[in-house]
DNA sequence: TTGCCGTTGGGCTA
DNA sequence: TAGCCCAACGGCAA
């Protein structure tokens, strides 16, 4: 019988669910006194990049965390002030013993960390972190893909099935699992520990769109359930034939939960296979089960590659001499680039804080390789501020992907701002729902209304250069030249590649092959029937 | 060293 | 609707 001897913090930063929490288990085991503790910084407050609606689901989510927390007889304590001296003047003012927390693999996450662990070993205080956020450590994928980054996803699935199954969810603690645990609801938590007002995260009542994806585990668990009553919807998912533009989203929207970790991965992962049983059913990448792969996929590779956020120093990513344009970028920002999809995708962005993971890819490829040319670091930073589930490794791994800068090469397939949105919404309603100056068009011009003759243009009560732009570039002509910089941009590389390597100085590729293990592998290839 | 093939392009032709 | 062209990428397995 363990005995109940630790006064314990368990320090919630993503993560923010009771259920398959390891380390809210480790910090339940032998407390004698428990602490869940949130730490709000607030030069995060004023400085850093997060939008209105981001910052309305994180409150929505301490607010749910604290509610579940009290029927363990617990209370969430929000902490004003920097993570490391709060947590520090904590131990000392609670006696803590032991500190709890979730493994983060954010660059900026794990240097912090380090500091506190650090000053909780002058403490005396034991530190347990636990991996959670992600399917597996991700470090082992790395270590079982020869201890480098895999950039396919092939070659990532191939190591991450060499790691078996993820383990299984835990269950969330319950009152049984804290026996003899102080009842901290009433003593210790006063006024300075509440949950953060809006007003105090200093969000604009005028920035908030629609409270379309509420925060919290409880919703998440109730999202997810929701979607997992679609059996033949789960089964059949392929995400390239979801619609980027359906006016009810197509996709799970769970998204953002993940990023909070109000929904645990494993959870989603293991309930999604457990609707499979025995069914025939949709394979990765296209598959649910894909989406959480390629999540982890990012992660694993952001974890491990310097500089993942951006294009210098960072040995995975295409050096292409973008320009900055700051009447473009601002255009794509505000969704004023005069051609609709685009500018209704980003109006729904900063609306609603989601968009389909399609519509990301128009607006993406639109904003770098296909028109703009402008550096995908401009369009993370966008993203970064508007998503609700913005997540530094996904936003950085998919920007590079979308502008060919990383994991996908094939320049030369650009998605059409006309024609991509067209083919699942040919009757242009989504442009109609967002742009609404444009709403009486007819079908044939509403893509493209700058078409449409000057009488047409009177009549739907939109002239083109007036009450709605021109489009900025011309896609067809922009499209050629860009697919020429591309082409540049790769032979440059290629040959300032060769260079480095005659020189041995090259990072990523002078690892030394370690022959012996080719071939022993599971053989992934497999043959399209 | 070589050949395969990659979550989700577009546009034309048959 | 399928197949081809555009112009021809790069990681990876063999």
């Amino acid at each position: 019988m363990s005995q109940k001897c630790h006064r314990v913090i368990h320090w919630f930063r993503k993560g923010l669910r009771l259920h398959d929490n390891p380390a809210l288990i480790e910090a339940c085991k032998d407390a004698s006194e428990l602490y869940p503790v949130f730490v709000l910084d607030p030069w995060f407050v004023t400085n850093s990049n997060v939008g209105a609606n981001r910052w309305r689901f994180l409150a929505q989510t301490l607010d749910d965390l604290d509610k579940q927390l009290k029927l363990l007889k617990l209370r969430l304590f929000v902490v004003r002030g920097n993570p490391e001296t709060e947590l520090e003047k904590l131990c000392k003012k609670w006696k803590i013993t032991k500190l709890t927390y979730e493994v983060d693999t954010e660059p900026y996450a794990v240097a912090r960390d380090e500091r506190v662990g650090k000053t909780m070993e002058d403490l005396g205080v034991s530190v347990i972190p636990c991996v959670s956020h992600t399917l597996y450590d991700v470090h082992s994928i790395v270590k079982i893909n020869g201890g480098k980054a895999p950039l396919t996803y092939q070659s990532f699935q191939t190591a991450a099935s060499r790691l078996g199954p993820p383990p299984q969810a835990l269950p969330a603690p319950t009152l049984q699992d804290l026996p003899g645990c102080r009842n901290l609801a009433s003593d210790a938590h006063g006024k300075e520990f509440e949950i953060p007002s809006l007003t105090e995260l200093r969000v604009c009542e005028s920035d908030l769109g629609p409270n379309l994806y509420p925060g919290g585990e409880t919703e998440a668990l109730d999202r997810m359930e929701r979607h997992l009553k679609k059996v033949n919807w789960i089964c059949s998912f392929e995400k390239p034939k979801t619609e980027p533009n359906s006016l009810l989203p197509s996709t799970t929207v769970l998204s953002p939960y993940l990023k909070f970790g109000c929904l645990s991965a494993r959870l989603f992962y293991h309930k999604i296979i457990n609707v499979y049983k025995g069914k025939k059913h949709s394979q990765p990448p296209v598959s649910l089960i894909g989406q959480v792969l390629w999540r982890e996929f990012y992660y694993t590779v952001a974890a491990v590659t310097p500089n993942f956020d951006k294009m210098e120093g960072n040995p995975v990513c295409k050096q292409i001499p973008w320009q900055e344009n700051a009447d473009h970028l601002n255009a794509w920002k505000q969704g004023r680039t005069g051609y609709p999809f685009i500018d209704a995708v980003m109006t729904q962005l900063r609306q609603e804080g989601w968009i389909h993971h399609l519509a990301r890819h128009a607006v993406a490829c639109f904003l770098t390789r296909g028109d703009l040319w402008v550096s995908w670091e401009e369009g993370q930073k966008e993203f970064e501020k508007l998503l609700l589930d913005a997540d530094w490794s996904l936003n950085a791994g998919n920007w590079m992907w979308l502008s060919a800068s990383a994991f996908f090469h094939q320049y030369f397939r650009v998605y059409s701002p006309v024609a991509f949105g067209k083919k699942t919404d040919p009757n242009g309603d989504f442009i109609r729902k967002y742009i609404p100056v444009l709403k009486k068009f007819p079908a044939k011009f509403i893509f493209e209304p700058w078409k449409a003759p000057a009488s047409m243009q009177q009549a739907a009560g939109c002239i083109i250069g007036k009450d709605y732009p021109k489009p900025i570039v011309d896609h067809d002509v922009v499209r050629q030249k860009n697919i020429q910089k591309m082409a540049a941009a790769y032979a440059k590389s290629k040959s300032s590649t060769s260079e480095t390597n005659k020189n041995g100085h090259k990072e990523l590729s002078s690892k030394k092959r370690q022959s012996d293990d080719v071939g022993d592998g599971p053989s992934k290839k497999k043959k399209k029937s």
